[in-house]
DNA sequence: TATGAATGAGTATTCATTCAT
DNA sequence: AATGAATGAATACTCATTCAT
């Protein structure tokens, strides 16, 4: 919409489109801490709005409504989220390394992006379970294709069990650095890559094909 | 009143009593479904009473509010808890059995009880999320009491970071029963069992006292 | 209603009507209480009904609702108001000592039943106005009585008016006994008296059939 | 935004200011009426919001409540007040006339107004009775002031009792102008001038130093 | 485009009154 | 008579969304 233009089009972003993206991103941003600090059900858009700095109305003109927020949210999250997560991995790489430097970049990432663990909890009901789910198959997506590269081995619906295995030992140890255990996030890595080492091993060794 | 009663008294609940007591727990019971079902937040005092089958003047003759109802709900919870929990657990028992048997019972609570697992998540805000922590706290005792049965040598600081751990581990393997993994049920908790004793043994081994 | 008694009647009342005449005297009063205490309109009938010890049912055995137990309230005082307000007044005694005797007398009564105060206050509203009415026209017809017999050159229509001025000057000067004000209740008599006397006075020279 | 203007400023208000402040006192006006109607207790937000043609929305954008609306509406009150109490008052002006312009002009004030005398009252519970004190003492500060400047000989303790009780001779008076006497305002007014200067000579000669 | 006033259905909670026991 | 559980309309207030400017 709005393309009357016909002039040179050099930059492919014009200043305009520039301070709209920026926009976009601060309401999204600001939208993401809210969540992380008091819940999705308690957030409203004027609130939203206020803390972003702009008018109820500028809110809509980007998003449609919260649900069509955390939608875009969760899209950010999982485009972001193959920049953090190893590709290309060599089977010579040890599978702890790989895993343990998966955790500690998604873990980072987490850090940064606080609504990120919110919304990847499991429970979430309503529409925020639908995000949840695809932030979920994302994560699975990676951990299954890790499992192919050093298993071959094993089919497919095991590498599938395995991948949700292992995905639930991560988002429920994750919990152990939140009240009221509090566990530091150092010590939650290294049990997690432990954990989750000896499950796979354990694993691998119950479904050897003999 | 009405005490003309000589006769024994085992267990008398008067008709009146008797039908006071169902009503309280059906309601219990129905809003505990629809808190599993569209979460707490979307969940209003009108809707329970609707869904109940009562009037909301009614709702708060048992409950001074929503607050008060997931507080009984969790109290309730905890009380039932206790009878499926193994208790004195002899040490010549394998743990992985004793393991075994307390996730089945616990599964098959959380089977009946549905909100059970949804209380139980550790993304809950608000009141929410300080009920979820008093769940926690009773499973996580519990696990904590195992621990010290079979691994007496360790630390109180190594028991409860295993613990905690381990409840990492069965909250976050819990939610494979569901959407999107949605893996049978005795699968998941013969993975968990193995995620368990694996991590468990390794923990054990890293931090024996030599 | 409910006489079907030829029995003897050397009673008045049977013990069981004198049981309830009691009962219905207690509500009337704890709810007076409570009327002065926090407002007419911030005293329900189940609170009602609990500070007298009874249950809402009985209540409502009593009284066909709040508006009801109000107009006994105010019926009640007005009958008890008869037997406060000097009768037979002989023109011989001093008038600022009659109504010195009325004021106090009318203040005793009101410091023991709290409500009267409330009920009498200007600016009630809706039912409460109208009770309001009916003790103002009695004290109101007091005042006219006794300024029948002080002044009785005066004409009907003056003496209403001067009636109304008093009842004025009384109703307006009970409440320099009350925040913020709080002058002690002897002077607050003693001013009115003078106030009075000197309205009454200066109304009479005005007035004077030359 | 919108400031190209190097024109004039004094007293500008955008349409769009002065479209609010209207609806401001609209919806001020209207639930003064119906307080002064049906009583505070009963008027809903709702009821206030529809009288007024507006959406409860809009009123809750304009008052943060029923209190705040109230302590709108008095302070609205206080302000309208002094510019219809006599000022600088000059020794040699009969005080009856001081008093009777500022009684006229309060009572026209109170005849706009029609909440003004329903605030007033003395009788109020809740925090209508601090409103109330807060309009009492905006009057009886100025009765003070009035007894200083013409009976400077008066200790200020004296002072206060008199302007108490003038207050009461005015509040109480005000009322014979409604149900059940129904007397006209100028005949109010007249008696009261009356009262108040009957009972001030009276209390001057009573505590003359001497 | 940006604004924010306006909307009104929705939420938690109260309370006068009824009625089966 | 006495009880008090049950009712449901009503109340104060919120919030996602729209739309005139």
């Amino acid at each position: 919409m709005s393309d009357n233009s016909s002039e040179k089009k050099y930059y492919i972003h014009t200043p305009k489109q520039h301070r709209s993206l920026m926009r976009y991103h601060h309401i999204l941003h600001t939208a993401a801490n809210m969540f992380a600090r008091v819940g999705y059900d308690n957030v409203g858009t004027n609130h939203i709005a206020d803390e972003a700095g702009i008018s109820v109305g500028s809110f809509y003109q980007f998003f449609s409504g919260k649900e069509a927020l955390v939608d875009a949210l969760t899209a950010y999250y999982i485009t972001e989220l193959q920049t953090v997560l190893p590709r290309d991995i060599q089977k010579n790489t040890p599978i702890a390394l790989v895993v343990r430097t998966m955790l500690e970049n998604v873990f980072e990432f987490a850090r940064q992006q606080v609504a990120f663990a919110y919304i990847l909890s499991p429970a979430n009901t309503g529409h925020l379970s639908q995000v949840a789910i695809q932030l979920h198959l994302t994560l699975e997506g990676w951990v299954e294709g890790l499992l192919t590269v050093y298993h071959p081995a094993l089919s497919a619906d095991k590498i599938h069990l395995c991948a949700a295995a292992g995905m639930g030992i991560v988002k429920g140890m994750m919990m152990m650095a939140q009240p009221p255990d509090d566990v530091p996030f150092d010590v939650v890595i290294t049990e997690m890559v432990e954990a989750l080492m000896a499950y796979v091993d354990n694993f691998v060794l119950r479904h050897q094909p003999r």
